[in-house]
DNA sequence: ACGTCTATCTTGGAAGATCC
DNA sequence: GGATCTTCCAAGATAGACGT
């Protein structure tokens, strides 16, 4: 089951409490990546075809295509803080630092154990990136953004010493490419844009280019572009006042079929009534 | 790892219904 | 009466199975 993930900030982050259920909960997953750390109680950590056992101080990598769930133990309810947020933060700014979410390496690693200066080291920055969001004080984004970022270079430095300088410039060429691929998207998906498009421009077949996207986003192409073809039109569906059908084929949408298709499925409500809940109007 | 093939899915245009 | 929204369907795009 896929999960929705809808950010509390401006920036893409979010960072909450969470106790697991003490009984089995279905398998999710989420375009978001995910690090959960245990603050105290025992469990587990259900992934796929893995299972960890939990204790305080163990710490969770959760890519954006593994499906996992946590469960508490009975008697001794495990407690969280995880941590949820956008790839494309650690895309602009270092492509590396998604290395060590990268679900197809051979080294990548689910479970931090505890009391390992590793587990410490991001167990104290994520309570640090927690009570920023949560406390709200002037500048509490920027700080958060800049903790989540040293949070990814910790990992990174971890991760980067399990392999040979030829292992590793390999890896960093391929992650060049999927911010290329990710990059070309962003700047033309209010043109017609295809995959057939990203594909010419990547040099490659487009059935490489539709396995390539779905294994290092998670989602699909159509579903991908979609999504940031929505995002634009609510932004301006509550920014401006223009027509709907000229913010759908600003937007990216290339007929209002689609456009109304699209922002019914993903948002629940047609883009008038989004409008009219969130738009210029209600905030003046 | 990558290309080819193809079943399935999605889109876009048209027509029409509904809303304001 | 214009704007918004839905439905239908042919055409085109995509994802995944399979082969190398």
């Amino acid at each position: 089951m896929k999960q929705k993930i809808e950010y509390d900030n401006l920036i893409p982050i979010n960072a909450y409490l969470w106790c697991p259920k003490p009984y089995p909960q279905p398998l999710h997953f989420h375009s978001s990546l995910e690090i959960g750390y245990c603050r105290e109680g025992r469990g587990k950590f259900i992934f796929e075809n893995k299972l960890y056992e939990v204790r305080k101080g163990d710490v969770f990598i959760v890519n954006n295509t593994e499906l996992h769930i946590a469960q508490s133990a009975e008697h001794d309810p495990s407690r969280y803080i995880f941590l949820n947020f956008d790839p494309s933060l650690f895309l602009e700014e270092d492509e590396k630092l998604l290395l060590p979410f990268a679900y197809r390496s051979e080294r990548f690693e689910n479970h931090i154990a505890a009391g390992t200066p590793l587990a410490q080291q991001i167990g104290v920055l994520i309570q640090q990136i927690y009570e920023e969001l949560n406390a709200k004080s002037e500048g509490y984004l920027t700080i958060a953004r800049c903790k989540l970022l040293e949070l990814g270079v910790t990992l990174l430095r971890h991760y980067r010493s399990g392999f040979s300088n030829e292992q590793w410039v390999k890896m960093s060429n391929s992650q060049r490419e999927i911010k290329e691929m990710l990059l070309f998207v962003k700047e033309r998906f209010q043109e017609p844009l295809q995959l057939t498009d990203v594909a010419a421009h990547l040099d490659w077949s487009t059935a490489r280019t539709s396995r390539f996207f779905k294994e290092h986003t998670g989602s699909s192409f159509i579903t991908y572009i979609t999504q940031l073809r929505i995002s634009e039109a609510k932004k301006q569906l509550v920014t401006n006042l223009e027509s709907i059908a000229d913010i759908s084929f600003s937007s990216g949408f290339q007929s209002l079929a689609s456009f109304y298709r699209a922002f019914n499925s993903d948002v629940g409500m047609s883009p008038q009534e989004y409008r009219k809940q969130f738009g210029v109007k209600q905030l003046f």
